[in-house]
RNA sequence: CGCGGGAUAGAGCAGCCCGGUAGCUCGUCAGGCUCAUAACCUGGAGGUCGUUGGUUCAAAUCCAGCUCCCGCAA
């Protein structure tokens, strides 16, 4: 069971991998996105439809025929990353061995539905993927191994969810035969150390000048490149932020002020240091250097962005 | 039919409303200044103004179609 585009290594193992068959798919409906608003099917749904395998994608698992139809199935292990809903009881316990979840992070830190971009937010050392059997409450359940990866100094959103899913069927293909031998640990989380993550959306996005130089740089990295990261221009405009940027020694002035705008990119104020923020993209334009910006869009120091 | 912005020199932009010789910042090339420079000064090269058609004496500019890019929303 599986949605997203992270789950997609996890859905390639189980189409290749010896000893396993993988018997049905279930992911999110067909959804209309991007601009013309054109019905979409998950990135799961076409590597197993070519793979021929049965695909099925209720509105709402809860009630749904799905539901019914697993439990016929009765798989052995029932294997979920990245699907998008919460698991009635029923689905939980479809599984004759397990119903096990893949979570991009080490838990108990981040739970929730962007512990990807939390982690590096954060200023977090490592991150990860568990494998744990799935409860009734969100990402809660117990935990049957762990993989870890050292996040890297310029690590973003984007780096970390691809380094992730590379990650996951190695952990899957660790746990599947613990389960199949019955000798599969199984850790309770320790609740005093967790932490929540919730759903980003754009808004979260928005720099936040009264926050510290080294946060926001941080946060910069994470939101590439969802949800992204942007400011406002004095006249009023948005201006969204990529990596790189750099916290440096800032002065006195403002939050949001800008220091210094030239090839070297824009240093803007902030409450704790100044933010170096070196590749831009103005509304309805493409992205660019922020020397480009500046050659055709005027924007001096002493100026102030919100 | 979700809302909206855009396509002009290698890059980023202005000019369009009020048709009439193609402009700015940067890059690039040459020369100069300087102990020196990514600094400064002088000069040069570089553009079928996305595409097709229409209106007009005359279209980057007005009108219609088409292609491509992007922001928002979902």
């Amino acid at each position: 069971m599986g949605s997203g585009e992270i789950a997609l290594p996890v859905l390639n193992w189980l189409l290749t991998a010896p000893g396993v068959s993988l018997e049905a798919v279930i992911c999110q409906p067909d959804k209309p996105a991007g601009r013309k608003n054109i019905l979409t099917p998950p990135p799961t749904k076409d590597p197993a439809v070519a793979a021929g395998i049965p695909v099925w994608q209720p509105e709402r698992l809860k009630g749904s025929d799905a539901v019914a139809a697993l439990q016929q199935l009765a798989p052995d292990v029932l294997v979920v990353m990245a699907y998008g809903q919460i698991l009635p009881r029923a689905v939980r316990q479809a599984g004759r061995l397990a119903c096990i979840n893949l979570h991009a992070s080490l838990l108990p830190r981040w739970r929730g539905a962007s512990p990807i971009q939390a982690v590096i937010a954060a200023g977090e050392a490592e991150s990860g993927i568990t494998v744990m059997h799935v409860a009734a409450g969100l990402d809660t359940g117990d935990i049957i191994l762990e993989e870890k990866l050292t996040l890297a100094p310029d690590e973003t959103g984007q780096s970390l969810h691809d380094r992730l899913a590379a990650l996951a069927p190695a952990a899957l293909t660790k746990a599947l035969p613990l389960l199949a031998a019955g000798t599969a640990p199984r850790t309770p989380q320790d609740t005093t150390r967790s932490t929540h993550c919730g759903k980003l959306d754009r808004s979260h996005g928005r720099l936040d000048w009264s926050r510290p130089a080294i946060e926001l740089e941080r946060q910069i990295r994470a939101f590439d490149p969802w949800p992204g990261t942007s400011l406002t221009l004095p006249d009023g405009k948005t201006l969204k932020v990529f990596p790189p940027a750099a916290a440096e020694p800032g002065t006195d002035a403002p939050p949001g002020t800008v220091l210094e705008s030239g090839k070297a990119g824009l240093l803007i104020s902030t409450a704790t240091g100044a933010l170096r923020i070196t590749e831009v993209q103005p509304e309805g334009r493409r992205r660019m250097t922020v020397a480009e910006f500046l050659a055709g869009n005027a924007l001096l120091p002493g100026q102030v962005c919100c």
